[in-house]
DNA sequence: ACCTGAACACCGTTCAAGT
DNA sequence: ACCTGAACACCGTTCAAGT
């Protein structure tokens, strides 16, 4: 215990230890509990200490987005765009769901790190390497949105509110309240049927899974129809 | 000055009026700079006086999310689903840019508030009305995902980052910097394509109307494929 | 019983004093 | 020149003292 913080302290701050630190720490107690101050504790290490290789807590937070971005997989060559795409989303999906706390860090933050320029502008390669042209691939790029980095942006997720922990498990399934599923009866509805399907979704709502890929597919199947049919926008003049 | 102070201090508190306040003071001064200390300040009331009636800041924001979704119009009734869906979202587009905080603060939440679950719900009737099964419906709202209040969430906008100021005016067109052209040319190209489209964009770079409506009507249309298909969920048994 | 000032336990960051 | 403790200007919320 002590001779790990020892040798923790012994070993030389760097940006890049830093940023591994701040990530365990978010996965693991929840953004929440991201401060300057405990992550200096945890490094072992004076608050102040942190601002010689960070310039403050955003640049801090875009750091960690860039470390879980980085966890993304390149992209595998294909010649089929679609399957491109679609692999490589999923891929993201993944590396995303390691971290909960990304996607809602990732949608505060307002200008894009460079790790995500970087896998935007592969991504729109593929795009343009299966014939897209720059117009359709745009407007394919802001369709998709968060959806590109694998994050179906729910209206709400309970899923990214905390850390794991490794006592409280997952919420039980909570069936809805009798007032509620009276005032809201088409929720109630849905939310029956849900519970009632086959028993892979483990007493889960729904297969998050599931949702995400229906949703993708429902767009890559669209956007798929627009580029046989030689989309253009109405907005260029030819 | 001091009159409206002391008409303000005179008028009671309210659970409404601290809402409308704290709404008021998001849309002017950014959603950071709402804090229980200068919402009290507004008010011309001491800050533990809005502990009456609101339990904590969480409830606050609960609070003034049902007051902007309370702002959506209701649904106009209409005989093709598709027609009603996308004029009710439209409608909800217009409602939440007028507060550039209610986006992130709608997700950042974790459980739907009474006007949201009001929302979905009415917004499935109008599907399972248009002849949806209750699982074909469940997974379109699901790939709607935010979409379906009417924010696309591009991964960064801009836009909701400040509140409303007179002085400083939107940020410029900002042509990409020539190195970050060079290391992301595939961002590049359509950046460049963008801002040599037409005038209507105003210099800005993307309409962002119209990339909403371009993702809305490819989500749309690859729905009423489905449900003219008879689409059935493969996790159904029937 | 109600209201409210002071206090508590935090923040991110500045700055000057110490080495 | 570098490092760092104390301090500053904030938070949300508790709590006890005042009416």
């Amino acid at each position: 215990m002590a001779e790990q913080a020892e040798t923790l302290r012994r070993t030389p701050l760097s940006r890049d230890r830093i940023l591994r630190a701040a990530v365990a720490l978010a996965d693991g107690a929840g953004i929440e509990s991201l401060s300057m101050r405990n992550l200096a504790q945890d490094l072992g290490v004076v608050p102040m200490a942190l601002y010689k290789h960070v310039a403050n807590k955003d640049e801090l937070l875009d750091g960690m987005i860039d470390v879980v971005v980085g966890e993304i997989h390149p992209p595998v060559p294909d010649a089929d765009w679609k399957r491109a795409v679609r692999q490589r989303i999923l891929s993201a999906r993944q590396a995303l769901q390691r971290h909960p706390w990304a996607p809602l860090a990732i949608e505060s933050r307002n200008m894009a790190t460079p790790a995500i320029l970087a896998y935007l502008d592969s991504m729109i390669g593929t795009f343009r390497a299966g014939g897209f042209s720059v117009d359709l691939a745009h407007h394919v790029m802001h369709a998709m949105g968060s959806r590109i980095l694998g994050f179906s942006q729910e209206l709400f997720d309970a899923s990214r509110r905390a850390g794991r922990s490794g006592t409280t498990n997952p919420d039980p399934p909570a069936a809805l309240p009798p007032e509620i599923a009276a005032r809201f009866p088409h929720v109630a509805e849905i939310a029956m049927a849900a519970s009632h399907d086959d028993a892979s979704v483990l007493g889960q709502g729904c297969d998050d899974q599931f949702e995400f890929e229906f949703a993708l597919d429902l767009l890559l199947d669209g956007i798929e129809r627009l580029q046989e049919q030689g989309w253009a926008s109405p907005r260029r003049l030819r």
